[in-house]
DNA sequence: CACTAACGTAAGTAGCAACTAACGTACGGA
DNA sequence: TCCGTACGTTAGTTGCTACTTACGTTAGTG
């Protein structure tokens, strides 16, 4: 699943298009439109993303509606957390402040 | 450089590595003696990882040792938060709670 | 100065991944 | 029911990527 994950994310058209789906659902047709390449290449994308459980699909008449969806992606923190604590440990940080200083607000 | 990052732990082999320099630092000989695939395939993993800002090395006599680098990682941290916020909070949340704890065990 | 150890580098190959063109399918409207 | 729309699917091609074999390079050792 991890693996699923990675090698899809790796693709730049599919980081493209996830970024697209950010904003809001998009048919497959629209998120075709944005890219250079052919119809069938995104429809190619979109079925990797979906195995890889980052996307969803909704049908609509005959339209196809494509959502963001997070699952495959605590693998993915899970691994990174693992060798690169550090990094995350900036995170943490900078969550940590940002905790204290609303809990100060609060009082 | 985000795209180096990806394209390097998309590769199990390269992951493998990764997680081999976790425990310690190691030189290449040493690395190739735990895959399958011979040594130069694994100079070149590592050079892709070199490439990608995740491993340094470091020359003493006749070997190379490797050892773990976290550049290139924040800009990947920074690709996920952008639009899997929701999974940084489960993060963020757990951050939360143990501060708070921590905050009150101190007064 | 040979000789070995521990590497990286170059060149060639096999397999996979992304793409296009052509085709098939389900849905809605006239 | 016929037609157009909005897709997915298949087959075939191209280009990249991981791999191997062969060779070059640098640092110690007798």
């Amino acid at each position: 699943m991890l693996d699923q994950v990675l090698r899809a994310i790796a693709e730049p058209n599919r980081r493209e298009i996830l970024k697209l789906l950010r904003e809001k659902e998009l048919s497959a047709g629209e998120i075709a439109s944005s890219f250079d390449v052919t119809r069938p290449a995104i429809s190619q994308h979109l079925q990797v993303l979906h195995a890889a459980g980052l996307v969803g699909v909704r049908r609509v008449g005959t339209k196809r509606l494509y959502h963001l969806k997070a699952e495959g992606t605590s693998e993915l923190l899970q691994f990174l957390n693992s060798f690169w604590e550090d990094r995350l440990d900036l995170l943490k940080k900078a969550v940590e402040e940002e905790v204290r200083r609303e809990d100060r607000n609060e009082r």
